[in-house]
DNA sequence: CAGGCGAATTAGGGAACCCTAAATATGATA
DNA sequence: TATCATATTTAGGGTTCCCTAATTCGCCTG
């Protein structure tokens, strides 16, 4: 006889519900396994695997149909919140309380997310004043699960030249978010898009004069507003 | 063809060098696999697996011979101290830093002290000004993995009356902790020792002029070293 | 509407850790 | 020194999550 323990790896679980509340953007829209395989790094039948036992399990966190890819059920965007919430208090707590540099942030919270407690992010939460952001500009979800929409959009989509102001980075790329930092492309700097080619844009950042020549390459990582 | 992986789970491996650390005293006694199984909280079997794969394992970080029990090789006493530098830093940080009461410090130690970086670890080590002891008074080793020798000896071996500082108190039992820190009873804390029976002893602690009658039971948990 | 093609799933394993039950060593004792 | 109790190890499984290979499905197109 066996104890029984469904005991799923919170680790990995969380890891997949995350994924799929990034890939399915804010109104839930259904993601392929291919999507989250490569997401993931892992092979696509290893998440038809987990799909099939997530979606089996009582009070299921997806909603899963074969072949027709998954999306989150209420209780699966409610811990996907959770995680990202972990995850950007956890990155303005290193950024602003232990002094990580910004590129170094987002790997050390991916880590730990999963294992502080509600203590802990209560704790830091506190200690940073109940942060509305991370310093990569994205909204940190509330306790309740409340997150305000996303109303940027990449710097890459900008049509004319104009006055902005930077909403987010991207925070995926270390290396580039160094770069990024370096030339002063951070949330709530001024930004001037002065002139668009082909192949790069010609920004003025902050209150530098020279002008910026940015690669369209990169410009998806950028999220601007209309400047007030 | 499978790609190896020779990965074993840092978590676990980790928790058994830190046991066998424990258990083996600073001068690495040899340590049973029942003792072991019994720390770890799995049965004496699991103990026997993990120490054959340890062994078998290149640079391994443990000496074990069947039925003799096992101890650290160097590299699992560099590892261990490791661990355990990780962990009392990481108590320090959560008592000092985001003020958790202290009964709450090990346990979200024990989980983060597998995950945090090298500069996780060195980020608050700096933000605590490198510091010497954990609050339970216990020694964080350095960075080269030197600890000095413990010199205390436990309430429970005092015999007879007289004055001494608390040198540190057991961080596993939570709710003992509470009640200790409720009576004063911390690392640096005078105490002298007014009479003793077989069931407990009368203690004065600090300045406090009434007689605190303490179970020798729990004695073992209180370590004092003399009154200066 | 029959192929085809790529996406997704099934089949069959592997590695890490854990468990119980059944041997088997060890060491103390009669 | 034979015996026994106890400590330890071996045997045989189980779970979780991952992988490759083979198969099947959905859909687009000729």
């Amino acid at each position: 006889m066996t104890t029984r323990r469904a005991n799923p790896n919170t680790e990995s679980v969380d890891n997949y519900l995350k994924a799929i509340f990034t890939l399915g953007g804010p109104e839930g829209v259904r993601v392929t396994s291919t999507a989250l395989a490569e997401r993931l790094g892992v092979a696509p039948a290893s998440v038809t695997n987990m799909l099939q036992k997530l979606a089996s399990s009582p009070r299921s966190p997806v909603e899963y149909e074969r072949h027709r890819g998954v999306r989150l059920s209420a209780a699966g965007k409610r811990r996907a919140l959770e995680i990202v919430r972990h995850h950007r208090l956890l990155e303005a707590f290193l950024y602003e309380v232990l002094d990580y540099p910004i590129e170094e942030i987002h790997d050390e919270a991916e880590r730990l997310e999963h294992f502080i407690s509600e203590r802990f992010e209560e704790r830091i939460d506190a200690k940073l004043g109940r942060p509305k952001f991370d310093p990569h500009g994205h909204h940190i979800p509330a306790l309740n699960g409340r997150m305000p929409k996303q109303i940027s959009k990449p710097l890459s989509d900008v049509k004319k030249d104009g006055e902005f102001v930077v909403d987010s980075v991207s925070d995926h790329d270390a290396p580039l978010l160094k770069l990024l930092e370096a030339h002063g492309i951070a949330p709530g700097a001024r930004l001037e898009v002065r002139s668009r080619s082909p192949e790069e844009f010609a920004l003025r950042v902050g209150s530098h004069s020279k002008a910026l020549l940015f690669p369209r390459a990169l410009a998806g990582a950028v999220r601007l507003r209309p400047a007030d």
